[in-house]
DNA sequence: AAGTTATTTGACCGATCGGTCAACTTCTTT
DNA sequence: AAAGAAGTTGACCGATCGGTCAAATAACTT
């Protein structure tokens, strides 16, 4: 694999780099002034949104500048232009993606109750990848080869992130609220669960033998993801299931601890 | 996204190929006949496993032909008399992990016992998972990207794999010896979820905060999972765990616990 | 030993890759 | 309206890509 992490031109450190919008002093033109925002921004969005696309169909290996810059309707030249390396355009693809995952809702927090944070956590992810399919794929691309250019935000954010959560799970098990549950693996499965509908579409729908994913298969999506989160921290789902297409009956009473 | 299939020389049908040991019938040399097996057989098996680890690190767009002559250890020529073409390379290599796939245990039979078909099916996903990492990237990757390759087999094999025990779920449903669920989206759960420690293991050694996964990660993982599974099943862990290491044991980080 | 087949290899080819550049047009500021 | 900054573009560059080829060698068959 090609060193996404600057090549030529880019004389960027040789560690993990900081994934923080593209540093604009790289070689030589470029707006270089933050105010940089006048025609440009639109052109700008159109590249970003193309390489979204191209990255997410074939990976970073795959696309080239060339079909970017034909997919956002404009010369390669043009995205040199304004991205510098087709590095740095990734690290701008990814650092996009990373933002709307932080702006996602976080319904985990320590004075909600342990079944509906859990129920409208699985809700959020599944509609992210309902949503949002490319970046989920581009980022498990990401992921699959190594993390070279988002390892820093696996280990700073997200693994702090989770400890935190860990902690609420915890409070949450000694006031008998929920069962004690091993937090880190228990966000694993849901990572995995929920992106896998974006991720492995093609596998999902093959076994499904549906041409596209649509509402009641993310419903059901849902149903299944809550019940086996829910049945792991010992809780009983709640009555007013987002997905809740059936109505059963029984276990109307929530959280039965022995 | 180059094609995978067929470029130049090998003058396949345009649509899915079979992706069943690549047919030598290619353009030129090559051994052509059934039993050319005499040296050659010993290179053939260096380059596969020389392709399988680089199409893994980076996918097949980020693979070159020589990067993986290189790791085989011989000149580029070497690989493209054996396999003709990258892609027909890549096919063989899929193949062949379809080939590990395919032999593996089926514990999910009609005169099981549920409980016990789950947990040993569970075990044996994160076995392949520590054991073949590099064979479950390079399918993650052949899916993220559209499984032009593999498509074939998710139609024909896998659905109709998948439709055959979820005829058994059904059954045992009605034996009340489960509770009535999703067989589909059970198993988009159970694979997303074990494969995971293998496709995205930077981002849950990242969390961990551990370089390599060990022996108690998989294990903490098996139990959760199953948890996961046997809980949206309606059905009670077996006592005589596979993963049951102690019930809780280690924990790398000590918390307080009422 | 001779002949045939299988294997190895370095040199080479056209296409495409990421990236550069200078000339040009369009904006914005004054 | 003048001037500088920002944006646009086609042509171009060296490196690498997948793939080919002919000539040399090794391995079998008879």
């Amino acid at each position: 694999m090609q060193n996404v992490v600057s090549k030529r031109t880019n004389p960027k450190a040789s560690g993990a780099i900081s994934l923080a919008a593209s540093k604009p002093g790289s070689t030589r033109k470029q707006p270089a002034s933050p105010s940089g925002n006048r025609v440009g921004q639109a052109a700008r969005q159109r590249i970003l949104a193309a390489a979204e696309r191209v990255f997410a169909e074939g990976g970073y290996g795959s696309a080239s500048t060339a079909r970017i810059a034909d997919a956002a309707g404009l010369p390669k030249a043009n995205l040199h232009y304004y991205f510098g390396t087709k590095g740095a355009l990734y690290e701008a693809v990814l650092s996009d993606i990373l933002e709307t995952w932080r702006s996602a809702a976080d319904t985990i927090t320590a004075d909600a109750d342990p079944t509906e944070a859990l129920t409208a956590y699985v809700d959020a992810k599944i509609e992210l990848s309902r949503r949002r399919p490319l970046a989920s794929k581009i980022f498990a691309n990401e992921l699959l080869h190594g993390a070279k250019v988002v390892r820093p935000y696996l280990q700073r954010e997200l693994r702090g992130w989770v400890s935190d959560k860990a902690r609420i799970f915890d409070r949450w098990a000694a006031q008998d609220r929920m069962k004690k549950i091993d937090a880190e693996h228990l966000f694993f499965g849901i990572w995995a669960m929920t992106q896998t509908y974006a991720d492995f579409d093609v596998q999902v729908r093959a076994v499904l033998g549906t041409r596209v994913l649509k509402d009641p298969d993310f419903d059901a999506a849902k149903r299944i993801i809550t019940a086996m989160v829910l049945g792991a921290c010992g809780l009983a789902p709640a009555e007013g299931q987002a997905a809740g297409k059936k109505a059963d009956g029984k276990k109307a009473k929530r959280r039965k601890r022995a």
